[in-house]
DNA sequence: GCTCCATCTAGACAGTGTCAACAATGTGGA
DNA sequence: TCCACATTGTTGACACTGTCTAGATGGAGC
């Protein structure tokens, strides 16, 4: 289906909505979420300021949306990362190694996709919930093939599920952040997993 | 050495510095960093708009000097819980509590220490620095000890210290988030430190 | 061809961070 | 003692922001 109309430049401008969340992406590329301003995404837009208001109940909603997109990278990432791997110690290793792969690549994205102003985990958007439900299942999937392992036998796996998520979600962020160095991310991994 | 002078309430406050600090700090409880504007600390501190400029070069420089006292309260939660506790892995557990308590109890000052907005960990300032040093110490210290136990002999002190700091850390994000629930958070570091 | 409605524009408002200019206050040197 | 001066306030202005209200535009279906 193409897209319904772009005969007039001016107005109606057939796909305003991705063009908005397209401008916002490459904003967030560069600068936090927190400076993105709507007028500014609407300029590099070229409507008018108050244009974005027809598509996004308001600036938090736009981040929204761009959160939920930066999310459904992220779980890709994640799921070709298992795929592509074999042996459940070395896909958990994969994973991890995609989730703070995305969040080195994309450090302001990733951020957003954590950044309660936007994306708050109480009250996802119908769009969020799904994304995290699987991420859920792609991690709860590998950690139950990892507790068949010897080495991680009578664990329990969503205790063990949750310090994985966590101690991966944590050298993400202190990656991006600048406070542990990029290239220490991968032996601790390993000296958590064996 | 008490304040020089408080003949005049008008002009000169005595200490408007801590009184905006406070002020700021008091806004932070309830709500996050960024939302804080410096004309409504003003306000709260009983000054003009303009008069925390002669204390603070701008508003970022204000957060930050709040981020400093937040990762002090931060470090010394953790000094006290080791204190207080013996035996190598417990007191690790301890001080892992403890930066998650700290977390749970103060969401957003906890934020605004890991907030690249306000405390870059690239340059941070020089009230920040040592502090960061010390904290980096403490859990050196533990971990030193933790590798004399037979359970992590041979572990690269340096690999582990990076994934216990990330494990901690991610919990405490994660549980502030809402993505973990706080009672999550003590049985995944067991299912970790065994 | 006319009407309706989603879409876009223009204008206004309160709020913000920051700059410049000015006023009050306390201090150190003549 | 008095006076320059640095410090610490204040007021006013500017550009920018998010959001509200009104009005203009143009495509779709009767």
């Amino acid at each position: 289906m193409l897209p319904v109309s772009r005969s007039s430049p001016a107005y109606h401008h057939g796909n305003l909505q991705a063009a908005l969340e397209d401008a916002a992406l490459e904003l967030l590329e560069n600068q936090p979420a927190a400076r993105i301003s709507l007028r500014e995404v609407a300029r590099r837009a070229g409507v008018s300021h108050n244009a974005p208001y027809h598509h996004f109940g308001d600036r938090a909603a736009l981040l929204g949306a761009l959160g939920v997109r930066a999310m459904a990278d992220l779980l890709a990432a994640q799921e070709e990362a298992v795929a592509r791997t074999s042996g459940p110690v070395e896909r958990v290793r994969a994973l991890g190694a995609a989730y703070v792969g995305y969040a080195a690549a994309h450090p302001q994205a990733f951020a957003l996709i954590f950044d309660p102003e936007y994306c708050a985990a109480g009250q996802p958007s119908q769009e969020m919930a799904p994304l995290i439900a699987r991420n859920e299942e792609l991690l709860g999937g590998q950690v139950a093939e990892l507790v068949e392992e010897p080495r991680f036998a009578g664990s329990d796996p969503a205790a063990l599920a949750a310090s994985l998520w966590s101690t991966v979600h944590g050298m993400a962020t202190l990656v991006v952040l600048g406070h542990l160095p990029r290239e220490a991310a991968e032996p601790a991994l390993v000296a958590l997993l064996g």
